[in-house]
DNA sequence: CTTTAGCAATAACATATGTTATTATTTTCA
DNA sequence: TGAAAATAATAACATATGTTATTGCTAAAG
């Protein structure tokens, strides 16, 4: 726990100067949650109320289509967040599932929280403004991969940039990662 | 071109407040060029130095993937805009091409306006929070129909949010957009 | 006006990916 | 510990999508 909010500061710190003393009372209104396996955190339909950054375990964002297939649209290890921005921005109703994987804990970031830093904070508005900027860039080298990749490069990808998730999650997740069936996955590694 | 700064103009009143003197001196700073028809203002491993407006015309945005195969992201017409936000915003090599469909004229907001905008604008941080999360759920809601929907249930979509372009523009154009050929899509439209 | 290049449809075939069912193994948990 | 559920591989077949080539049509350019 104190590792993640120390991880959060330090991000923070490369992008904004907030001082001691703002940081003392910012960051005490952080939360601390436990969630089981398998347990669903952010229904779609929701409003989503929190970003959520993983102290210890695993989530994963998932969309369903019509047909109730799932795709996962990423996986957050320790220090990674998880939330439907677009949710939690317009406070909207969510398009994604997020879920824990493993029994994880989590630093939670309210929305009232994250709202008010941007006033509050000499600097909230740039926060706001850089951490969007962030977030952004993880969605904009999605759409890049997933434009012009192969599922199979995509893969090779995951296995260079996450190898600890491919032994950490049954390989039906790792199939839905790269929007393909399992049994499809299965033979693409045969080569 | 002056409905095109009158259209930024409101866009920006929708988000924050800025007045008469500032808006005078802020938006003399936009810039207008124009485009001939098959010309490419963005090439990508360029570093992306503009937003773009469009003010007439059409530009889109496409990525090439290794074998040198364009996928068409993004169509811009009158007051949409076309921009690769994630090398605007760091100074990176581009991931994307833009490209004039036709005689395309713009008002441009170059890199240092907006930049110096946060600074100097009261509501400059604001402002640039603002537009970059509008610019995310764009993306957002993009990602949601890759993963969720079919080739032709985005045809159908595409018909319904933006009939005109599909008069506009080749059809090979819409199926780059569909991320799948020309051929492809003709077979699905009989149908 | 005429020539050329680009475009859209189509057919035939090839490849990628999905579906269903089966089986063996592993994990979960009562 | 033992039964039930989840998992991964595999095979056989079905469907979606790509590739190449051909044709006729339309738009562009000299």
């Amino acid at each position: 726990m104190h590792n993640t909010l120390e991880y959060i500061h330090k991000m923070i710190l490369e992008v904004v100067d907030i001082d001691a003393i703002e940081w003392a009372n910012y960051s005490a209104m952080f939360e601390i949650k436990e969630f089981k396996k398998k347990e669903v955190i952010l229904n779609v339909n929701s409003i989503c109320q929190n970003v959520y950054f993983v102290n210890s375990g695993l989530l994963r964002t998932y969309f369903t289509d019509k047909n109730g297939r799932e795709s996962t649209f990423h996986f957050a290890q320790e220090f990674d967040l998880a939330t439907d921005l677009e949710s939690f921005i317009q406070q909207t109703p969510s398009k994604y599932h997020i879920q824990a994987l493993e029994e994880t804990q989590v630093v939670v970031w309210p929305h009232k929280m994250v709202f008010d830093g941007y006033k509050n904070l000499r600097n909230g508005e740039k926060l706001g403004r850089m951490l969007t900027e962030k977030y952004f860039i993880l969605f904009s080298n999605k759409i890049q991969s997933l434009y012009t990749k192969t599922p199979l490069e995509r893969y090779n990808e995951m296995n260079k940039r996450f190898p600890t998730i491919l032994q950490r999650v049954p390989q039906h997740y790792i199939a839905s990662y790269l929007n393909i069936t399992s049994v499809h996955l299965s033979r693409l590694k045969n080569e």
